[in-house]
DNA sequence: ATTGAGGTTGGAACAGTTTCACTAACTGTT
DNA sequence: AACAGTTAGTGAAACTGTTCCAACCTCAAT
């Protein structure tokens, strides 16, 4: 369709002159390469490997790079689960990182012949995701949710289990319960604020506003926790944690002051992998399959090329994933 | 140099022929595949983009795909540090998914654009990188070292650190030290285990073959270990683990069964990401940085495109990367 | 005014891929 | 046995993207 070639016709200009502006090379005036850039865009245009559409697929960090986590590593391989069967390969890369000065980012995939990106993001960069999106490159986020049309997610349903977690703990004549979660909220976080608060009023608690502690979503931050609780009159006797490592750290540090788990305080965690049979007692806690999710993402991409896609178009792809209860040792019934 | 034309004629085919030989199109003669593709491996033929060469890099799983571990995310951490500034793009795959049938591995990275190899492998897979090396395609190993000449690998130093932990035992009394390693062997836990062995008989201790324990690699590895152990009569004091998994495994076995650490038993385990904090009491511990040894196996591996890579040829590229000991909580005084 | 340097551009050559037409062999039908 | 239809295999040609080289244009210095 919209070749170079093509490009260069529509723009009265030599093919060479194109695919400089489409490289970036600096050998091109910035006034030319900005038509180009935005012809190229308007048009769609897609480079190929001589004939052949290229078979690139990125799992893209938009935002804070962190591969350094269980969640992300999973993610990955669940992505490759599928892909080799259809001839694609994954490519990853930071967006912030890979983009030239004065270029789109649906630009920088296409110079680098990917097809379409998965991709990796954290709310603080969620309008990162939603330019890209608009641009109508096709993508796939995972780990946030939107509420716009155009912009196709998958994500875990971190609600009902939530309600679950807390259903779990009142079960277990916990009245006290806390919620322990990020300082910056994503739409996941807020759904399992959501089931905590479901949960509880449901149950006829009283869901107090200084029963939810944020703190960094670290392990020093479940350490602080701890060490805030220890000096309360009256603590929660359970906590819920949204996020895996500062469970950890809460789990550690109350040990350290001598409290036993889950006799003197009961936890409920988060886990992508398997950190909650690392830690003594093993820790209860929502398990999400970051690998199935993987999976999901590679689908949705798929969709959204093949024809089916083009229909729905501005209306996305959206898949949600349950999640599951995991009960172990670290909670127990209140002692009083 | 050595173009899809050139191949053409030197082999009487048209152009055509050759490139869809060499990709593997169901459409050619078996015979003629054959011939196209011995051919491609002896006059080094290398496609291209256009006129530009591909700035793809893979990592590459040789063996058992694992990416799920921290080590395999930090690497590829370190590993995409530098790329960008280079202009290369970070491809992942597995390599035995990814080559076809009587394809050889070299033809598959080029088939996909693949300037070069980073292989993260196990001992099981070893034959596989060998292989891949003697086909002379550029690649670097991670996870392994080699005697023979012409493969290029990057490693961490385990000899020198495993003797720091043993030594580090003896200075805390103990004399019933332990070694407990994978049950299958490669040359970095041959490492490990030799360190042990220096560091006793240097400082008057004899070792016992009973004293190195055969496990697998895993969390439960470690917990059956510690079953044994507490059969025994005359049980070590303290253990030194070549992995990560089974130390924690231990430690959380050992205090189920109400041994606390360090008192009853120390334990100092590897590290390649965290876990060592994730544990109770934090995890003595010899410490990787991954990350640096991603760097360096990117590093090298431009090394081998260099004009100076060429001249080495056969000499292959070899880095080493110091590893640091860290003490923590899990190990004490031997207490008799 | 002339010369030279540097920035831009286009033409051409060349890289790989696929479409289309063609041949040869094989298969099934009359 | 003869014929038609199908299929595997091949090559020419058309097309895609990239870079080398020559040409052009502008501007400053002589």
């Amino acid at each position: 369709m919209a070749s170079i070639r093509y490009l260069a016709k529509e723009l009265k200009l030599s093919p060479a002159t194109v695919s400089r502006a489409l490289n970036n090379n600096p050998l091109v005036a910035a006034e030319v390469r900005q038509r180009v850039l935005n012809a190229a865009n308007k048009l769609q245009y897609v480079p190929t490997i001589g004939r052949r559409e290229t078979m690139n697929i990125a799992f893209a960090y938009a935002g804070d790079r962190s591969i350094g986590s269980p969640f992300d590593a999973a993610l990955m391989e669940g992505l490759t689960d599928r892909m080799e069967a259809g001839g694609f390969d994954l490519l990853i890369l930071d967006v912030k990182r890979a983009v030239h000065p004065r270029e789109t980012f649906s630009h920088m995939f296409r110079r680098k012949g990917i097809r379409g990106a998965v991709l990796r993001t954290t709310t603080a960069a969620k309008d990162l995701c939603i330019q890209i999106a608009e641009e109508g490159f096709p993508c796939v986020v995972v780990g946030e949710s939107f509420d716009r049309d155009g912009i196709s997610f998958v994500r875990s349903d971190s609600l009902s289990s939530s309600r679950d977690a807390v259903n779990h703990l009142i079960d277990l004549k916990h009245e006290k319960i806390a919620m322990v979660v990020n300082q910056v909220d994503d739409s996941d976080h807020l759904d399992r604020i959501a089931g905590y608060r479901e949960a509880m009023s449901t149950r006829g608690l009283k869901v107090d506003d200084r029963l939810i502690f944020r703190i960094p979503a670290k392990r020093e931050g479940g350490i602080q926790l701890i060490r805030r609780l220890a000096a309360m009159s009256d603590r929660p006797t359970a906590l819920f944690f949204a996020d895996p490592l500062p469970a950890i750290g809460a789990m550690m540090e109350a040990q350290k002051i001598g409290w036993n788990i889950p006799r003197d305080l009961s936890i409920i965690g988060f886990d992508d992998a398997e950190l909650r049979f690392m830690v003594n007692p093993t820790m209860t806690a929502i398990c999400q399959d970051a690998r199935e999710l993987g999976r999901m993402a590679f689908e949705s991409l798929t969709l959204l090329f093949s024809q089916k896609g083009r229909e729905l178009q501005n209306s996305a792809v959206r898949r949600t994933l349950p999640t599951q209860l995991e009960c172990h040792g670290s909670t127990g019934p209140v002692c009083s």
